[in-house]
DNA sequence: CCGGTATACCTTTTT
DNA sequence: GGTATACCGG
């Protein structure tokens, strides 16, 4: 196999192929190359079977991008029984035929976020305690990903959110089991436990199992990890890519330290370090590196180019958001007519998610396409919600959580006191709520009206539900099935505008669409399967972009920092450089990680191949008000010759001429001012 | 039981 | 500035 493109390094990690090895890949380096490479080389020269090989990735993004480029190097069929995929994928496909061990049904439901959420939310008002339910779903989450099982979460502390979660953990834990359900952590926990549990099960799946590699590995939490080192104990034959630089999901439970410790966990491993950097012009390597340094706890690595210098960094630091989002599009249509680049080299990414607000306007107003990635998801929508839980309850009859939002919606005259009935009879019985609520006779204080709304409600569920297992005819009996739940009508009536109405109606429509081109594409589609891929999903599709954008994908691209790791694009603008914004302050104001703020902002550096610019703004208008705001304490960080201060950069760093121009004019306008 | 208005709280990042 | 929840009157 010809290896001559790469360099010695890459080289070495390619030939590899027995025993523990870490790739620590600086940005840019090139780490992508050498896992399909190194896949490829083991699937023509070492002869390893596909099924053997193994590649796990933390976005379903990256997984196909992976397997694309395979398949592009040793064609479709060599490819044949190779899993790349991510780990709750790889999760879930352990689990399908074995979670019977582990006392759930095959059809269990997936709970992400809002069903988490609306779970813990549930419980904490059962017990009595007002608080949070975010913070507490936090915790309970943070306890999984360190496989501490509810008994284990002893309240050590006296901090009142730990305390609630130590109390809701149990109960939360056990609701998900009596409604059959799974959470994203659970789909890691239970894979280890099902794996350290079951033995026949674990010697099966080794026996599978050759050759592991794993990407992101900086991102991995203690499941994971564990997960990992279940799956080659025996060979070891695990490879491992990351960059601790770019650890910047701290705040979901990765432990950095996984790599930092790696070569202790596989004693004898070896590590290649990739330095040389193929993406970026040297000053903004020379940036990167000088920021990169503030952080006491790494792996010392130098990214180096011997490509050129390219341009300045600029830094524009702005009136206020709006000024900022003027200027983006300004240099946007500079950069673009004199260095004759297309709309999609331009990618504007800032720290959080509704920061792409001005940004959004600035660009529809100058009918520049643009593409948003992240943010509010289409899924997330109510109406797309509540169609979904559906679905679900019709393949997951224990799915509590999402029959008791589908129980009164559309409006059925089943309100909160009849629910709480039925809630109160289904706990007294012990029998599931589903139950009840099928065989409603004999519960006080039941209205009759209420009884025929239960028996219209349950009726129409077991109708479809028998519908939906025959085989075929998924999308049509699905549109029946929202048809004859009155959806539509609901959406337009309880909607404030009728233009509203029709949008959300879309969404449902955009639903049924997507379980049309499931089943299309599927070779044996079900709804369970359906729903998995859904709430598989990634996040960071696009969601919104300028109706231009749809035609023709030439796009300017709008995304937060996390989005933006692995990607890269010829012109980065860095926006939002302000002390509360990068780094950002939690809202709690407890623990926040500048390191790993400094991470992040070193990802979004790392992206720009040719050109960057940071911008910031001195006013910005929040919660409505007009508030002052600090540039980032990073711009400090970054020595002041690598910066190049834009237009109106630095308001105190003006030359004498701007000065006099600047005085001249605010006298001119106090003069003004006098004689009005 | 439902729909309206007052209100609190908000803004991390996501598989 | 906008949204999700709380409370009240019909």
């Amino acid at each position: 196999m010809d290896l001559s493109f790469l360099n010695d390094q890459q080289r070495a990690a390619v030939r590899h192929t027995e025993g523990a090895l870490l790739l620590l890949a600086g940005a840019g380096s090139g780490k992508t190359r050498v896992i399909t490479c190194r896949i490829a080389y083991l699937l023509k020269e070492k002869r390893v079977p596909a099924e053997q090989i193994v590649a796990a990735t933390f976005t379903n993004k990256a997984a196909r991008e992976m397997k694309e480029r395979v398949v592009a190097q040793v064609g479709a069929g060599a490819c044949r029984g190779m899993i790349i995929s991510t780990f709750h994928s790889l999760g879930l496909r352990l689990l399908r035929d074995d979670i019977g061990k582990l006392g759930y049904k095959s059809n269990f439901s997936i709970y992400g976020g809002s069903d988490q959420i609306r779970l813990v939310r549930d419980l904490l008002q059962e017990v009595g305690i007002k608080m949070d339910a975010e913070a507490v779903l936090g915790r309970i989450s943070g306890a999984k990903n360190r496989l501490l099982p509810p008994g284990a979460k002893a309240p050590s502390s006296e901090d009142p959110v730990d305390l609630a979660a130590a109390g809701i953990y149990p109960r939360y834990q056990r609701a998900l089991k009596a409604f059959n359900a799974l959470d994203f952590d659970d789909i890691l926990m239970l894979t280890v436990r099902l794996l350290e549990e079951h033995p026949p099960v674990l010697r099966k799946i080794r026996k599978r199992f050759r050759y592991l590699m794993v990407d992101e590995y900086q991102d991995t939490n203690l499941a994971q990890y564990r997960l990992l080192h279940l799956l080659c104990a025996e060979h070891g034959n695990l490879c491992v890519v990351g960059d601790d630089d770019q650890s910047i999901y701290g705040w979901r439970g990765a432990e950095p330290e996984n790599i930092l410790d790696f070569e202790k966990d596989y004693p004898g491993a070896q590590i290649i370090k990739l330095e040389e950097n193929y993406r970026s012009s040297g000053r903004i390597l020379k940036v990167a590196n000088a920021l990169i340094r503030h952080n006491a706890k790494r792996r010392e690595k130098v990214l180096w180019t011997s490509g050129p210098e390219g341009p300045p960094v600029d830094y524009i630091s702005c009136e206020d958001g709006e000024d900022e989002a003027r200027m983006v599009v300004e240099r946007i249509h500079a950069e673009r007519f004199r260095q004759k680049m297309e709309y999609r080299d331009f990618a504007v990414l800032y720290r959080t998610n509704i920061q792409s607000r001005a940004f959004e306007e600035q660009l529809r107003y100058e009918n520049i396409p643009y593409v948003l990635i992240g943010g509010q998801q289409f899924f997330d929508r109510k109406e797309v919600k509540d169609v979904l839980a559906y679905f679900k309850v019709l393949v997951n009859p224990l799915d509590e959580v999402n029959l008791l939002r589908i129980l009164n919606w559309p409006r059925r005259g089943i309100g909160e006191t009849s629910a709480d009935r039925l809630i109160r009879a289904s706990a007294d019985r012990e029998v599931p709520l589903w139950d009840v609520l099928s065989d409603p006779f004999g519960i006080p204080d039941l209205g009759e009206k209420t009884v025929q709304a239960l028996q219209q409600f349950t009726g129409i569920l077991e109708n479809y539900r028998r519908r939906f297992r025959q085989p075929g005819f998924l999308a049509e009996t699905g549109r029946r099935f929202i048809k004859d739940l009155g959806i539509e009508d609901e959406l337009y009536r309880t909607a404030e505008d009728p233009a509203r109405g029709r949008r959300r109606a879309e969404n449902v429509e955009e639903v049924l669409n997507a379980l049309a081109t499931y089943e299309e594409r599927e070779p044996l589609p079900t709804l369970a399967g359906f729903l998995e891929k859904v709430s598989l999903l990634d996040r960071d599709e696009p969601v919104r972009s300028s109706k231009e954008t749809k035609l023709a994908k030439d796009a300017v691209v709008l995304m937060s920092l996390h989005s933006s790791k692995g990607l890269e694009f010829p012109c980065v603008f860095l926006v939002g450089m302000e002390e509360d914004f990068l780094p950002h302050r939690k809202s709690a104001g407890e623990f926040f990680d500048v390191d790993e703020e400094r991470r992040l902002c070193y990802v979004g550096i790392t992206r720009a191949r040719r050109k960057l610019i940071f911008l910031n703004a001195a006013r910005r208008r929040k919660f409505g008000k007009l508030r002052t705001r600090e540039p980032s304490r990073f711009l400090g960080e970054i020595p002041p010759e690598l910066l190049e201060k834009g237009p109106d950069g630095g308001k105190s760093e003006l030359s004498p001429g701007e000065q006099e121009k600047t005085a001249a004019s605010f006298f001119a306008g106090i003069k003004a001012l006098l004689e009005d």
